[in-house]
DNA sequence: CGTTACCTTGAATCTCCTCAATACACGTGG
DNA sequence: CCACGTGTATTGAGGAGATTCAAGGTAACG
């Protein structure tokens, strides 16, 4: 379940770092720039924003005048409802951009946390229509972006609506894994997981104590180690059996 | 559980509805089109597609030359496991889109399948990139849709990972109740429901017995009346406080 | 060196699942 | 027309799986 953490510190303006050498841009994964996106999207952006771990980054319900591209730092969205149940739909990593709903909609529809401290780029959302007026392929990256985002919320959902708990355990795991892979967080099949079981448990919709046994039974398996912070795979491809099927994670991807 | 039912009869170039008089348009839950809008509409739409109840409309792991629009009837977006375990993501009702991710990435990541006959319009997926460059507006509206279909996938996850028996239910029925009622199809509290109790379990995450027994525990608190096809509000505020929650629908949205 | 956050474990209880059987509506072919 | 199969809805019984409650343990931090 959730607790209350309402504080919401940050550094606006520290020394900013260029698109142009944008550090996220040197992974492969992120498709290359034209010279004038590039240019745009410095134009495009209105300055970083440093934040603590555990910091509010958006808030369901509210509408900020900013999206946000995390340029290091992991983030959680969620939902709540009133009794304090909590629901964890995504993890957002470097180079995920956050804050659309609240741009298109009146409002955002979940709750943006930090995990970590965490870098974010910061957009004005007025100059958004100035992207699909003259980048329209900036623009389909956006859409790309929220295609993507229902891919994943559909693979959590069948995750959680129709996986038995090791699977979904092991799925989630996995997944997380991957995404940091992409992204080069990955060293010796080790990667450092900012999130409680706590947080995987709103995840997998399990109860904390439910999670924590089919994790301790999931261990026997010898496929990963996850002791403190420090994840570790062992064999990925029997874990990969035991998720059941593995979400794919696109190799190549834009970078708003 | 899932059944397969593979087949897909259909019947091409049925009378066509030029997009100037579409019969949907006339709903106020749809933002008005400009002339141009329209007129690139008219030039986007390859044609109508007429299918019958069960057929596939379209098939995850697939790619799909077409994009669509529900213009009548209702169809359900599934995804499944390899042992028959199947997740319904999402219902499509008139007005709806369809088939966007197998126009953005190298496949379709759910199957849809139709409830009822539809009739849909046919769009090549070639030209979306016209629309992008073209028609801003449309462009946007895509991402509108790409969103709100994450907004709704967010609301089943809280739905599955955190409601108890009855609160699922109840959701999800008032959501699809709200749904038709937006698009007119409600008729003094009634509408038809195509789906079948199956449907409904695979959507909230249960069995189908237990579904069964949940919905005739909440037909105890004659909030609503669902009988054969038919299904019946009694209690709309009620039933939404059974619910727990109710998930939005917004009252003006695009039509592509 | 006490507090806090997180992890772990056991016991009792309740929720939900599977299996199994019955009932009903509908359509098809004899 | 009836007999039969199929799809859907309903109900009971027994057991697996998940929850809650409660207690204890460990590492980090002031």
């Amino acid at each position: 379940m959730a607790r209350s953490n309402n504080k919401t510190r940050g550094n606006a303006s520290p020394p900013q770092t260029p698109c142009k050498s944008c550090p996220l841009r040197q992974n492969k994964a992120f498709r290359r720039f034209s010279a004038e996106e590039l240019e745009f999207m410095q134009s495009f952006k209105g300055g970083e924003l440093v934040l603590d771990a555990g910091s509010t980054i958006l808030v369901e319900g509210t509408n900020s005048p900013h999206l946000y591209t995390v340029l290091s730092g992991w983030a959680i969205k969620h939902k709540s409802l009133e009794d304090g149940r909590r629901q964890v739909l995504n993890f957002a990593l470097p180079g995920d951009f956050l804050g659309l709903q609240g741009s298109i909609f009146e409002s955002m529809h979940h709750t943006v946390e930090a995990l970590t401290g965490v870098v974010l780029c910061v957009f004005p959302r007025e100059k958004l229509w100035t992207l699909y007026e003259k980048h329209q392929g900036l623009a389909f990256d956006v859409t790309w972006l929220a295609a993507r985002e229902e891919t994943i919320l559909g693979d959590y959902l069948v995750t959680v609506g129709q996986r038995r708990a090791t699977e979904r355990v092991a799925f989630v795991l996995l997944h997380l894994f991957r995404r940091a892979r992409q992204l080069e967080l990955v060293r010796a099949n080790k990667v450092a997981f900012p999130f409680t079981q706590e947080h995987l448990a709103d995840t997998i919709g399990f109860s904390l104590v439910h999670t924590n046994k089919t994790l301790k039974q999931l261990r026997r398996t010898a496929t990963f180690k996850w002791t403190g912070t420090e994840f570790e795979v062992l064999d990925e491809k029997k874990l990969a059996e035991l998720a059941g099927e593995s979400a794919s994670v696109p190799s190549v991807r834009p970078l708003i």
